[in-house]
DNA sequence: GTACAGATTGAG
DNA sequence: TCAATCTGTACT
């Protein structure tokens, strides 16, 4: 995928995120599954965003870069969480991926973002990759892109702390009667 | 230096 | 319903 897809606004990324194929090589292998559910971030506005009010620290500086770099971080001591950051330098937007249907060479499961991180071998390392030059990581366009209609919106999960109207803004996507899809 | 909570998961 | 497990962040 080019520069010019990150950097959409970032509800449009997420949803066109859904389709794709992401495809990692570890050890010489192809790794490779569909996008079948994202949750958009959006920046100082968001109160369940890293970067709410502005916030910037060593961790979620990735989310600040040009959109198609990696941000990925640790969350309950135990599971990587997939972002890809969007939009323009300096602003805090990012997509996560929540859920991959497997399609090359995953022996593990990928219907949710702690487990698709395990299923691809993910880990700190990728953190600030470009998805634009890495030779380990990147996006391809699927076959078929889901129609509007296949798109199911919803409200994000695991974000209840950030308030009745930040925990239900419908900023969560995946598609329709898809069998991958976290939280079944 | 210490305390604390989290964009989850799988077991009971 | 609940514990596992650990890092970034805030506060003393």
């Amino acid at each position: 995928m080019e520069r010019e897809f990150f950097t959409q606004p970032t509800l449009k990324v997420a949803q066109q995120l859904l389709g794709k194929t992401l495809v990692r090589i570890w050890r010489g292998k192809r790794l490779a599954g569909k996008i079948v559910e994202t949750e958009a971030y959006i920046g100082p506005k968001d109160k369940a965003s890293h970067a709410y009010l502005g916030k910037k620290t060593p961790r979620n500086r990735a989310e600040f870069m040009v959109g198609g770099h990696i941000y990925i971080y640790l969350v309950y001591g135990m599971y990587w969480q997939l972002n890809f950051s969007t939009e323009t330098k300096g602003r805090p937007t990012c997509v996560l991926i929540r859920a991959l249907e497997p399609l090359e060479g995953i022996n593990e499961p990928t219907n949710g973002p702690g487990k698709l991180c395990r299923a691809l071998k993910l880990n700190k390392s990728f953190y600030g990759e470009d998805l634009c030059r890495s030779s380990r990581i990147w996006l391809e366009n699927g076959l078929e892109i889901p129609q509007e209609a296949q798109i199911v919106r919803s409200a994000r999960i695991g974000i209840d702390y950030a308030g009745p109207y930040w925990s239900k803004i419908p900023w969560r996507f995946y598609i329709k009667g898809n069998n991958f899809v976290s939280k079944k």
